[in-house]
DNA sequence: CGCCCCTTTGACGCCGTTCAAATCATGTGG
DNA sequence: CCACATGATTTGAACGGCGTCAAAGGGGCG
């Protein structure tokens, strides 16, 4: 079962005291979002916008279920979370994944529901914002909906480039550029960002892009012979970046 | 050169002429949009917002292209369009199509350029909505940013929803997928969803399907042999709509 | 410490791409 | 109105990438 925010909206002062490195609220997707509500109220560096909870997600814990009503949006702040499409026969399709900063559920607003689930790869503390509320007080200013707007916006545009990355590649086109993607997104909050701590099962990533697992361990085992990467399970090294950045086609 | 609309305003009153048995705004994607503009104006059966012109866009041409600011949402009435990808080096890649009562442009309210471009498949004639000037003026009320909000997210759903129907599929499921997919959005208009005119070239269509156009034929072929659809070039006739159905895995 | 699941490795076969060429449709100019 | 040029569609043959099945190693958690 997901966990509510209610119930962990009271352990707030205490996760700010059991660190874990954090990223900080501008580099966060909700950062913008957060400005709004807060006007201004701040603790410490953190902003405290009145619509804000902390929440904690066990790894394997769903966040939300498909087609779950609308309420929360929400932002990682420690951890990974999977975006998938659970099917009644058993298998998933895997849609995405979430690292720190990054955002969820935005385009749930307009539906009115999550059009997927959003599950914890592992233990992950995040922050849920309830724009349902938000949205339905009167506080709904033209700066704030231009803002979600933007944000939509952005969402889609994200999910457009993965869909056109992905699409058509050979394996080994695909797996550099996902290398690349990941390393970049979690190269914005650590630096080492040719240091890689798969949070997911190679099936699930294998899902993700598209193709057997087996495969997807082919494709790692050649990269490592050709010295671009090292694996140790799931903690990869990138090499040589430049190389696979030349494995990757037409950047438009 | 993308036909402006400024130009094509003139026309109006000709288009309304010279028929072609056009959508009603009902069943139009920007039905909400217009009755949130026009508060009520009518011509005849036809809404007549403020912010709304009709132009044509001749085949070929492209309305607008990748990277443009934004400052129409479209939505085509008569033809077909192809949203797609070009590159530097010559290939595109063909992201989707709309057909008439269809909604194009809206994600990039929130961007401020069109992440993409847009051709006409066959002459078309398209009501384009006047979004930035409206968003700019006073008149952005609250009912406005919640229809604008809906729209986005239909449209993100949309993108992901084909996004999954046709990954890691086969490339008879695949083909099946879009020929249900088709008719269905043809029949909406057109009670006669079982004929299809497929306003694309082979290529196109294989390209947006991420296969070759040989390999397209060769499916297409093979359907026939098994008296599912009939094909004369581009003009397709579904025979056995169960049987079509049959050959699309899962759905959610 | 031991079980279970994840990961890796190997062999095989098929589906789809690629290249090449023939046929068909389309529209253009004489 | 016809002949021709141009591009789209179809067909054929051959190669190869990747999925599938099966089984052998890990690695983490109770």
């Amino acid at each position: 079962m997901a966990a509510t925010p209610d119930k962990q909206a009271r352990q707030r002062s205490l996760q700010c005291a059991l660190g874990k490195p954090a990223i900080a609220c501008e580099d966060c997707g909700l950062y913008h979002l957060c400005l709004q509500d807060a006007q201004g109220r701040m603790e410490g560096r953190r902003i405290r916008p009145p619509h804000l909870e902390t929440l904690h997600a066990p790894r394997g814990d769903f966040l939300v279920t498909a087609g779950a009503p609308f309420r929360y949006v929400y932002a990682v702040r420690t951890g990974a979370m999977e975006i998938c499409l659970p099917h009644e026969d058993g298998p998933v399709d895997v849609l995405g994944f979430a690292f720190p900063g990054e955002r969820l559920g935005m385009e749930a607003l307009g539906l009115g529901y999550y059009p997927y689930a959003i599950r914890a790869l592992e233990h992950t503390i995040l922050c849920a914002f309830d724009l349902r509320s938000l949205a339905q007080g009167r506080s709904g200013s033209r700066r704030l909906y231009a803002a979600l707007l933007r944000l939509m916006s952005e969402d889609f545009q994200r999910l457009q480039s993965s869909y056109i990355a992905l699409r058509g590649l050979q394996v080994m086109a695909r797996l550099s550029t996902i290398l690349l993607d990941f390393a970049g997104r979690i190269g914005k909050v650590k630096d080492t960002s040719s240091q890689l701590n798969l949070p997911m099962t190679r099936t699930e990533l294998a899902n993700f892009l598209g193709m057997a697992p087996e495969t997807l361990c082919r494709a790692l085992q050649q990269l490592e012979n050709d010295r671009i990467i090292r694996v140790h399970g799931r903690r990869i090294r990138i090499l040589d970046h430049r190389r696979l950045e030349r494995l990757v086609p037409r950047q438009p």
